[in-house]
DNA sequence: TATAATATGAGAGTAATTCTCAATTTGGAG
DNA sequence: CTCCAAATTGAGAATTACTCTCATATTATA
């Protein structure tokens, strides 16, 4: 089963690279693909079909913000990083923080100390604040 | 607003703290609910209201299990003991850890040391494995 | 008891997501 | 370049998840 490459998958793709640290819910998603292109915008099946498919694939991560109720979407920049690792995602400016293999290992390891617990790092997301957002509160 | 005792209540609460380390989907609690009681059963709509005041209160945790899309529900056996502190979840056997607040500060910690990020920690569930599993794995 | 506050449940209403299938697009073979 | 099979799309129906409404029932208390 071969890929091919679609406008609608270059639209997606480009509305969640262009903003990074953007999480958005497939409503959100839809409102801007259709602000951007109208009514060339791809169709909501579509948008719901890339969308998981792109979570499958490993570039997008899904997940739920805090203790809210939706689904969101973000692209992660460590697709076929190789190695499992956690991700930090701030709930201040919405950044999704790779922890790169080493420091992720640490901390599984510290946590594995504490509680003898082995965290799956690929199935979690930490919430919090990140560096830029404290400092900000704290000014 | 006072709060009233009921049998809706009560079978709903039983079913949860009967089975500590399962992590139910509001179909599966009704359909338990079904099982067990019939027509008794509380309706849909009340074991939606007392699930969503159960999470309020803190006495059940909601999360989406690992990369699944849908919500479950767990007692959660922290109801009341005051500061915030981590869960982790175990896929294997289920249980819900409730990390005391010093383990929890001492991770947290850690946490912000290879990263300089502050965890929330009533948000964020860590996925993983028990010590009793890895065990039983290994075996 | 009587009664006022609280809670329930049936079903309608809404929102989110999936499914279906005919029509379109893509990439490669010739 | 043209043709074709495989892949993809989109409209709308179908399903599922969840919320809301309001008449009825239950609970605590006085």
């Amino acid at each position: 089963m071969a890929v091919y490459s679609t406008e609608q998958k270059r639209m997606l793709s480009d509305i969640l690279s262009e903003n990074r640290e953007n999480a958005y819910s497939i409503e959100e998603l839809i409102g801007e693909l259709r602000k951007r292109y109208g009514e060339g915008a791809p169709g909501q099946s579509t948008v719901y079909r890339l969308i998981t498919r792109l979570v499958e694939d490993g570039e997008v991560k899904r997940f739920v913000k805090g203790n809210g109720r939706k689904f969101v979407y973000q692209i992660v920049d460590c697709h076929g990083c190789g190695s499992a690792h956690l991700h930090l995602k701030c709930v201040g400016c919405g950044k999704l923080i790779h922890l790169d293999h080493t420091s992720s290992e640490e901390l599984v390891k510290k946590i594995e100390r504490v509680s003898d617990f082995s965290v799956m790092e690929a199935e979690t997301v930490l919430f919090g604040e990140c560096s830029d957002c404290k400092r900000e509160e704290r000014s």
